[in-house]
RNA sequence: GCCCGAGUGGCGGAACCGGUAUACGCGCACGACUUAAAAUCGUGUCUCGCAAGGGAUGUGGGUUCGAUUCCCACCUCGGGCACCA
């Protein structure tokens, strides 16, 4: 066997490796622990895309990485079996889910098997085995005893095609997620788990966990925390004595004295109780029967268009201002947010601004724009250029605002000043050279928490005092304003955010035009007026003790609901409940779990709405487990998200019949060190399972707050033209064909190569042919270096022509030096999954050791390197090579800092920032010397003859830039 | 509408704490080997220009000695959220 046959190579060791073994994940070791996870898969009857492999071929290399570094390494695989296209597929063809899934998995496991994946087939699991999901059902009792499971009346999310009630989540664009049909609403009774208890921990402890930055805005924006307070509206009567109150909840009190008016969302109960009070309740019912009438698809056509009615008779007292506003009802107030009742402040709001202005109500400011620096972090907050800077940039817009809003004083924020400096002086002085404004006094330097925001971690040690002041400039040169100043002034209403976008040094004047047309309201923060004695307070600061001075509660409100935990189908988690005519609701005992779902010939749902399960007698039809008397079981059955909330836990201990996971396993692998998976569950999946967690933590089964270190997540893999692969568009790649005609090592080196991880890349058939020639080369070289002598002549014909009749010699030297190089791009470039960079960097390498000579040893590093990417050839290579024990227990090389930079570097010179010449330098030379050669170049000499040079700039061991 | 992310050769993409734009791969062209083809190897491949020199990182501005990288506005594409007070 001369040339690269993947067909031989890849199954042989495949085998190999499980029968020994290697990839096991040990329960007891002296080795460090290392947890890598990949969301298992839903094994669909279509057989795997290309896309699993993409991620699991990442969380392979860093597995493949971790073991070669000395960890012992837990990477499992298992199956998320439960739900619906198993289900859909029963009903079409009959045949059993539980057959179909079989089936399927089977598929599945071959597939992965094929493609040389290190997980440990021991620890397989499978949520619709009955010993896996007996332990769902068992937590699940868990939140029962707890009370965070309750049966509630619930307007729910209904399908009518799928038949299926649908969480909130699942409902795109008022469609069904999955077959797009409208959906209806439908009261119901619903299983729910109170997800809400958690959603400040869910919130909060996202500070602790290691996940991409915009997976954690996804967490927090669906969690959707406001802090607010609620305050109490008195409804004025004209029966002394009858007065009724109303709650709103707002995250603005500071506004309450701009509060004009009190909305109530149609449905409040409030609503029906002020019935006899409301002159034009015709009026108010037709709109109340409007709304229910709504769906979604209707409001969003509706678009923002804001619609009200009022409850005229009825007033409310503004417990700040004590004066009588009107009382409407409009759909635009949400019933299950908040209280279901807002305080409306047209001035500072855009939808009651909206709304007032549609039936002309009375908009009322109470807060004044000011300009406060809102400095960030790339202002670079450090050193002396520091404050050049910021003064530089906000001072001509700090000035204009002392003119146009005739304001006496302003705040600066600014710091930063080398250790040993005195800050506040040199900030002061600067700021007076800057401005001219001699009259500066510091109001207020921030506390240290605050300015911790502006340091750079990295610099740290470089400044002892570091801090931020807020400056007080006395504006000692009050003018008359101009017309031009005037127009300016109009602007107060823009925010600030709008101001400091549209408002750069020199341009502020000319886009004028476009920020007089927008619309008044002003949403930020500022100067409170209109009042009453807060006047002159920052809004900010004033809001707790409006709060208390109008009776108020601070609280925080969550965008979060409760989660819709039952769905009427067949395929699912039974929920272990029974319903007895005498005991009422009563769990299944833990010794009669699990639960099976039993067989049945027709998985079509119910028209009612109940589960087909509901129509199985001798499965309904049971004994109450406390009184034994006549009873019925639950038919729900659960969603699909409860297997996949905790399936990571199981991983630690898969055969446990005592329970869910032994607690030194568990002690020992959890958490999940690196959890990588797809963009579309960062945000449920996640969640849900943080929950979870939580939940059992709090029982102290697990032993961490949070399951997931670290997470992250890949991009889609498309078709040709970016478009996504599905059956339809008959675009699917099938990794089998790939397997077979290009190799496992092929297929997973091109899906690393093809693109950034993160980002979603469309599949090419022309391309995979690159990572397949790289890897004949490394095969070629590597028979070479095994057998220089033999190699050329035993080659067939077709080889020897394609060896270079010479190789260089005594270059060996450079290409341990790239080898080097190498070693340390592809170690960082996997920690950092930059894949694609990493393979191209090895691609570098293998060309340049096919035109040198390469040493064995040499030659061995690489392939361990490279032995996480291809774990077949590397293998056999690594065998050839003469080591007796895998390649991917070997110890991962280290890099040799002395060989990785040159001693003879090249380096640019430019000319007024264009490069013009490239001249040879010594590492590290010093800047006269490499003067002296830059003005010897003729090029160079060329270029500035008869010119004067106003400045040499000289980056070091980088370029050299002429300024002319 | 709002919030993220991205716009670089024929194509996938590299470079981004501001410092030689187009690494690596695909494709294409030419050459070597071959009776021939495939495979392989070698050379070339942003663009205008004979050259000297220009011009290009979605568009237009700004900061800078120097910008794909920072700032502002706009355009296009992808993803998420959509009256959450």
């Amino acid at each position: 066997m001369k040339e690269y046959d993947h067909k031989k190579i890849e199954k042989k060791w495949q085998i190999l490796w499980e029968k020994k073994g290697i990839y096991h994940a040990q329960n007891k070791s002296k080795k460090k622990k290392y947890y890598s996870l990949i969301e298992f898969p839903y094994p669909s009857g279509d057989g795997m895309h290309v896309g699993h492999i993409r991620s699991n071929t990442a969380m392979d290399i860093i597995s493949r990485k971790r073991r070669m570094e000395g960890f012992n390494v837990l990477y499992p695989i298992g199956w998320d079996a439960f739900g619906l296209p198993t289900e859909n597929y029963a009903i079409k063809t009959g045949k059993q889910p539980a057959v179909i899934t079989k089936k399927n998995t089977d598929t599945f496991r071959r597939q992965l098997q094929s493609i040389g994946f290190s997980f440990d087939w021991s620890r397989e699991i499978n949520t619709t085995d009955p010993k896996y999901y007996k332990w769902t059902q068992w937590i699940f009792l868990q939140f029962l005893k707890k009370g965070l499971a309750y049966k509630a009346k619930m307007t729910i999310n209904w399908c009518p095609k799928d038949k299926i009630g649908l969480a909130n989540e699942e409902v795109i664009n008022g469609c069904c997620e999955r077959c797009g049909t409208t959906v209806e609403q439908r009261e119901k009774e619903q299983w729910m788990l109170a997800i809400t208890k958690y959603a400040d921990r869910l919130y909060e402890d996202l500070d602790d966990v290691d996940y991409l930055p915009q997976i954690k805005l996804g967490q927090r924006n669906w969690i959707g925390k406001s802090e607010g307070a609620e305050i109490e509206f008195k409804i004025s009567s004209p029966i002394p004595g009858m007065g009724e109150k109303v709650k709103v909840f707002t995250t603005r009190p500071d506004t309450i004295f701009g509060a004009t008016y009190l909305v109530l969302a149609p449905e409040h109960q409030l609503v029906q109780k002020l019935k006899s009070q409301i002159p034009n309740w015709k009026e108010v019912e037709k709109y109340i029967e409007e709304t229910k009438s709504k769906t979604e698809i209707d409001r969003k056509i509706e678009d923002k268009i804001k619609t009200g009615v009022e409850l005229k008779g009825i007033k409310a007292i503004n417990p700040a201002t004590k004066e009588e506003i009107s009382v409407w009802i409009a759909d635009y107030v949400l019933s299950t947010y908040g209280t279901g009742a807002i305080m409306a402040v047209p001035a500072h709001d855009e939808r009651d601004f909206a709304f007032a202005k549609k039936y002309n109500l009375e908009i009322k400011n109470v807060i004044e724009p000011i300009f406060v620096n809102n400095p960030k972090e790339d202002l670079h907050f450090v050193e002396r250029e520091a404050i050049h800077a910021i003064v530089k940039h906000w001072t001509e817009e700090k000035y204009l605002a002392l003119k146009w809003k005739k304001v006496d004083w302003l705040t600066f924020v600014t710091g930063g000043v080398e250790s040993g400096e005195n800050t506040k002086d040199a900030a002061i002085r600067e700021i007076q050279e800057e401005t001219g404004y001699q009259n500066i006094k510091l109001i207020k330097e921030l506390p240290r928490s605050h300015s911790k925001f502006y340091h750079e971690p990295k610099k740290e040690n470089r400044f002892a005092h570091f801090s931020n002041f807020y400056f007080q400039l006395i504006n000692d040169e009050q003018k008359e304003l101009s017309q031009e100043e005037k127009e300016i002034h109009e602007l107060r209403w823009m925010t600030i955010e709008d101001l400091e976008k549209e408002m750069t040094i020199g341009g502020a004047l000319r886009d004028l035009e476009n920020l007089q047309g927008k619309e008044k309201f002003y949403l930020g923060n500022g100067i409170v007026t209109n009042s009453g004695r807060f006047d002159g307070q920052d809004s900010e600061k004033a809001k707790k003790e409006i709060v208390k001075f109008v009776g108020g509660k601070i609280k925080t409100t969550f965008k979060l609901r409760d989660w819709i935990f039952s769905r009427q189908r067949y395929w699912g988690e039974p929920i272990p409940v029974i319903h007895c005519e005498d005991c009422g609701m009563v769990p299944v005992p833990e010794k009669d779990l699990p639960v099976e779902l039993p067989k049945v010939k027709n998985y079509q749902p119910t028209d009612s709405g109940e589960s087909p399960l509901a129509n199985i007698a001798k499965w309904v039809n049971v004994k109450c487990p406390k009184c034994k008397g006549k009873a019925n079981r639950e038919t729900d059955t659960m969603p699909n998200w409860a297997g996949s909330s905790w399936y990571y836990l199981r991983y630690t201990d898969p055969k446990n019949k005592k329970e869910f996971a032994n607690k030194k396993n568990l002690k020992y692998w959890t958490p999940v060190d690196w959890y990588n998976g797809g963009n579309e569950h960062t945000t449920l999946h996640l969640l849900y399972s943080r929950f979870w967690h939580k939940f059992l933590y709090d029982l102290k089964l697990v032993p961490t707050n949070e399951p997931y270190m670290k997470r992250t997540s890949h991009g889609m893999i498309l078709g040709g033209g970016g478009v996504k692969m599905s059956k339809s568009l008959g675009n699917v790649i099938n990794p089998d064909d790939i397997v077979k005609t290009y190799g496992a090592d092929t297929l997973r080196l091109y899906e690393m190569f093809m693109g950034p991880f993160n980002q979603s890349v469309a599949w090419s058939e022309e391309a995979i042919i690159g990572p397949r020639r790289f890897l004949e080369r490394v095969w070629k070289i590597g028979k070479q270096v095994a057998e220089p002598d033999t190699f050329t002549q035993s080659l067939g014909p077709s080889l020897r022509s394609a060896t270079p009749s010479q190789k260089h010699t005594g270059s060996a030297m450079s290409v341990s030096k790239l080898l080097n190089k190498t070693i340390k791009k592809v170690t960082e470039d996997i920690e950092e999954m930059r894949f694609n960079t990493a393979v191209s960097t090895m691609m570098i390498l293998v060309n340049e050791m096919d035109k040198n000579e390469v040493s064995i040893k040499d030659f061995k590093k690489f392939l361990q390197i490279l032995a996480p990417f291809a774990p077949h050839i590397t293998e056999e290579l690594w065998g050839v090579l003469g080591e007796k024990k895998t390649i991917h227990l070997s110890e991962w090389p280290k890099w040799d800092k002395n060989f990785i930079q040159d001693e003879e570097i090249k380096i640019a010179v430019q000319i007024n920032g264009k490069v013009k010449a490239e001249i040879m330098i010594l590492l590290d030379e010093d800047e006269e010397s490499i003067k002296k050669k830059v003005f010897a170049n003729e090029t160079v000499l060329k270029q500035i003859a008869g010119k004067e040079i106003k400045k040499v700039f000289y980056v070091k061991n980088r370029l050299l830039n002429i300024v002319l």
